[in-house]
DNA sequence: AATCTTATTGAAAATCATTCTCAAGAAGGA
DNA sequence: TCCTTCTTGAGAATGATTTTCAATAAGATT
């Protein structure tokens, strides 16, 4: 079970009259390899270690094959690249992103998904996919600010006046 | 009541220590006129009619300005180029895009907006601003496919077979 | 294994929306 | 009117992604 995504694209590129390449090995393993939400960049500073030759141009390309064969799925947030992330099951999951860090979380909630739904029927849409993404502040970046926020507390003087930093 | 928007954007230029050009309030007025959702594109298409000298920098500038003055929204779809929309009041809301003919609806939700803020809390996420989109097919476009395929039965040899076209 | 056809690759050029640069032109205060 | 500083328009620059094209490699056929 463990080379099922090798199996899954090698038996697309076959239907669909395309050729398996090194390349596009390397590429999908690095990808499975790779944390979730990888940019073409992140690929390609990973793969020259290994692979110096590779090139951008294929990196793309492969990317989008990924996707037409299942196992990619594409992601555009706010910081103007593509993402991409690997498609384990059809369960649909949305985003929350913190503005601070970029770290990235996923949850999902049919109650939303359940209303979307409704939401769409009312006016006749007929809904064949969504994004969700909630933008603010991690747990742990709020916390670094509550503790910016003791220390602060800590240096005022006696008035109660904060104190000039340093 | 009827130039708020102007009053706000001079009052917001004023603010800081900015200047109220021709060009700005021709923008802002193009903007107003337009329908939902412009792109700079747009608006230079429409402004080049009335004022040929105006420069696609310039149309870009202001519209970075009038969101800064909460004149406007910026939005990014899938379609590869930002899109403006005026803000009229602080409702927010959230959009069904047709991804055949491209129209844009909008709507709003509390009930997804508070299970949102649920999910977010579950997770010690501070939310600051949201993004959802449904892409699907619009009622107009459904409708259409009905009628296609309506057309397509009747054309059905008495084998049940479909007949070749024309 | 040798051959042939056609997909694939890498490098560099092209794209395209958006941003920046900079000299010339306006706003608005003095 | 003069002066300072902001703004403008044209075109160059940016930067992620695509395309081009000649060289290379997959995989089918012999």
């Amino acid at each position: 079970m463990q080379n099922k995504p090798q199996k899954q694209l090698s038996q697309f590129l076959a239907g669909q009259g395309l050729r398996l390449t090194v390349q596009r090995e390397r590429i999908l393993e690095v990808f499975l390899k790779a944390k979730k939400h990888v940019s073409a960049e992140d690929l390609y500073a990973q793969l020259r270690k290994t692979d110096p030759g590779i090139g951008y141009a294929t990196i793309y390309r492969t990317l989008k094959l990924l996707a037409e064969a299942g196992l990619a799925e594409e992601r555009r947030f706010h910081d103007g690249f593509t993402r991409f992330e690997y498609k384990e099951s059809d369960i649909h999951h949305d985003h929350l992103i913190c503005t601070r860090c970029g770290s990235i979380m996923e949850f999902e909630n049919e109650r939303i998904e359940a209303l979307q739904h409704d939401v769409a029927k009312k006016r006749g849409f007929q809904v064949a996919s969504h994004k969700l993404e909630l933008y603010g502040l991690c747990n742990d970046c709020l916390k670094k600010d509550r503790l910016k926020n003791r220390n602060r507390l800590r240096t005022r003087d006696t008035h109660g006046m904060y104190l000039p930093k340093k």
